[in-house]
DNA sequence: ATTCTTACA
DNA sequence: TGTAAGGA
């Protein structure tokens, strides 16, 4: 697992990212201030990003294209954390119902958006 | 030349 | 979210 070490080497500035992912600073920015992804920082305190955090950039830019706000996309992301944390491959009836009661807190918490959003379906790939 | 933080006619 | 201001 050598090529995960690489992934997570923060070797991007901002301006790169930037073209990366077709956000602006300030979205970016913006992004770290909610947790979403947490840059290294070096000595001059200039954000430092790895390949990883470039994919939760684009991964957060999808949903927003989808219409999902920052309580939804702050929410599947730990929603998948727990996943991730408790194993894909048997997923306790209990942690499903959590699971899905999350989801609908997630549609609650949105305007008028439908549950098409919060479809988590797509956590378990 | 770049990026950072803070703040809002 | 954009953007101006003032530092580093």
């Amino acid at each position: 697992m050598g090529s995960e070490i690489r992934r997570s080497m923060p070797v991007l500035p901002i301006s790169i990212v930037m073209q990366l992912t077709d956000l602006t600073a300030r979205q970016i920015r913006y992004y770290e201030e909610h947790n979403l992804v947490q840059p290294h920082r070096t000595e001059g305190n200039r954000r430092m990003f790895s390949l990883n955090d470039v994919d939760v950039l684009l991964e957060i830019k999808e949903m927003l294209e989808r219409g999902t706000n920052m309580a939804g996309i702050k929410k599947v992301f730990a929603m998948k954390k727990h996943v991730n944390t408790e194993g894909k491959k048997e997923i306790s009836d209990r942690e499903l119902r959590r699971i899905m009661r999350e989801e609908m807190l997630q549609a609650r918490s949105m305007q008028k958006t439908s549950i098409r959003q919060g479809n988590f379906t797509r956590f378990y790939k």
